[in-house]
DNA sequence: GTGGCATTGCTATCTGCGATAGCCGTTCTA
DNA sequence: TAGAACGGCTATCGCAGATAGCAATGCCAC
């Protein structure tokens, strides 16, 4: 077996789309017996933040499109996680179950060991880099018009 | 339209995972009148550095699986990029043909200007210490074991 | 040499995430 | 009050990745 070379190796995009692959798999596996999805945990986390928001902003938070978030809330509030009530005639206003609670902090607990994987890994100062730099790339790339 | 908090802010692979999709939102859209996919041009170019690679050889670098290789060297053939010859009853030896040596080159001045929309927005410094950590949460993943 | 094992490419199928187009009812506003 | 904007929803598609298993080939130890 040959090794072979890889100019992408020296492209951020590259490399960004590596390390995001490995740590969303290290995420899933750390969440799998929880049977929570990615997509799903993002999303409990930040309706416990913000009891009483639409399906809309959360998905402006996460950058998930509205119709990709009707099925992600359906299954919350299938396993008894995320109650709505009506806000108005048109939006619902979420909040967490206790039982999402409960999932959300150890959800919480499950992502904390997660990221202490890798954190550890680097240098003080690179995680701060980092923390800093990756916004800055989500800013240059094209804004979505409307 | 009330902007909530958000701690996943602060955790990395969130970050990595944003980031990770603005980019490659914008290198789809830079290759997108040239038919190509991601995953396609990642293939095509580390062919065009190794010529006489294998398919698997190809997969390892790209951390792409095997089965999930045919599909992509199919549609590169078809569209007469890539030639391959029988190098053992198994396996092909894979070569980029004079199309594809065009596509590669073309294809590369796109990265190039992609990578260039992000590169601008961070220090010299900070692009330094990207390139040097990723890789190190690429490592930091779980090993395939095998 | 031959038998067992690993390798290579492949098929088929599944999952997860994201995007688009368009419907309907509601709310805002000019 | 009419038209635009909004919020949730359906339906459908695309891309990337994963798994299980097959057939043919090559490798190695005996």
């Amino acid at each position: 077996m040959t090794t072979l070379t890889n100019a992408l190796e020296s492209r951020l995009g590259y490399q960004l789309r590596r390390a995001s692959a490995v740590m969303m798999a290290d995420l899933a596996r750390e969440l799998a017996d929880l049977d929570l999805r990615p997509a799903e945990v993002t999303t409990l986390l930040v309706i416990g933040e913000n009891p009483d928001c639409s399906q809309t902003e959360v998905g402006q938070a996460l950058a998930i499109k509205r119709a990709n978030m009707v099925p992600i809330i359906a299954r919350l509030m299938d396993r008894g996680f995320v109650a709505r009530t009506r806000a108005d005639g048109r939006s619902h206003a979420l909040t967490l179950t206790d039982q999402g609670r409960k999932m959300a902090d150890e959800a919480n607990q499950r992502i904390a060991a997660h990221e202490a994987r890798f954190v550890t890994q680097l240098a003080a100062g690179e995680v701060e880099t980092l923390l800093r730099c990756l916004p800055t790339i989500r800013g240059a790339g094209a804004e979505p018009e409307g």
